[in-house]
DNA sequence: ATCTATTTTCTAACAGCGTTTGGAAAGCTC
DNA sequence: GAGCTTTCCAAACGCTGTTAGAAAATAGAT
């Protein structure tokens, strides 16, 4: 009786086909052409069918914002275990993030509403960036002891250092010149781990 | 003969009126909901009028971004002949940034295809941020001679704090929060340029 | 003042978008 | 094979940027 089975199988590898396939469109020319007829096309289904998988275009993107910034909290976790020392952990943290941004652009942008990317869901963020449990401001606070609002500054700096390199080196950068910027981002990052110890 | 006067004097008007209806609307419920259309309802006009001023949409957006640069850069040079001081300038010029983007967050937006603006021409700021002539460039420069391909390092670092700072609070921050960020962002500015003396 | 030429303006349309509706087609059960 | 359910899509709605061509308003000349 695998006929339920297979049912669920193929629904979950449509609904992938379709993240897939907005991913692609998006990285090859960018989210602005990313539309549900085009992306339709090619699953070889007609658009209507869309809705039976994501309640609204922009539902779509915020799947994708939410997997995102699952990705990145794994990463964290994995960092988190494999080691000790903070300085260490936040230096891999900033690295993962960076190779993140550069590997899949396209998922960043619409984490960020980067270029062309528009998705409303800002509480995917919101509860993203929230400080309760989170890995970067534990290792910040771990640094060196110091008061819960201090810790949460420097987490607050930390995230718009990292962040707002990514950022301004995606939009405003060329493609030849961002392997150019990876060390200064990295340096900038060892100095306000450095500074904040 | 003043019909000829009279003519342009309005032809601006329109213009004018066409680029702060867009900013309006966009202040309002964002970029994403600017329409040819709604413009026209608002300065009474029909749609296609607006071509008779821009050849495009993304040309009014475009115009936008360039006279927000312009604004900027004006303020650089305004700061530069007001102080002697090389720290002092820096400080003030990454305030006025600040001020500017909380400000006028709508052309920051354009300028940077944040929070769903998007605006192709990317020579804009390719152009804006080069370091030929630029007030901030030279300004580094001063604070302490190095060679050029250093400072323009710095100059990309102060970049990434300021525009970072700046572009992350308006993405993820709600509006009650801002006030809250400034200084922190102002303390950042204030330990970078002790960082670079 | 009238007629013509020019400029200004708008109506109507095109193609594309996200989304919804109604019903056709296919699959499954009995 | 009949009846029921699920899957699927053609067509349409209202929106978008943009263009073509006709209408209206204006200017200059007679």
């Amino acid at each position: 009786m695998g006929i339920v089975e297979r049912r669920e199988r193929l629904k979950k590898q449509v609904r992938n086909d379709i993240i897939a396939t907005a991913r692609e469109i998006a990285r090859e020319d960018g989210w602005q052409s990313v539309s549900i007829r085009k992306i339709a096309d090619v699953i070889e289904y007609s658009p209507p069918i869309l809705y039976e998988y994501f309640d609204s275009k922009d539902k779509l993107l915020e799947s994708i914002r939410v997997s995102g910034f699952q990705t990145l909290k794994d990463e964290f976790e994995r960092i988190k275990k494999l080691y000790r020392n903070p300085e260490k952990q936040l230096a891999e943290i900033a690295q993962s993030i960076w190779n993140f941004s550069m590997e899949q652009p396209e998922v960043f942008q619409v984490m960020f509403n980067l270029e062309g990317a528009f998705c409303q869901s800002k509480h995917v963020y919101v509860q993203e960036m929230n400080i309760k449990g989170n890995a970067v401001w534990e290792m910040i606070a771990t640094l060196r002891p110091k008061a819960a609002e201090m810790v949460s500054k420097t987490y607050y700096e930390w995230w718009c250092l990292t962040y707002g390199f990514i950022c301004i080196t995606m939009t405003t950068q060329p493609k030849y010149a961002i392997e150019h910027a990876e060390p200064i981002y990295m340096e900038g990052v060892r100095r306000f781990i450095k500074g904040i110890m």
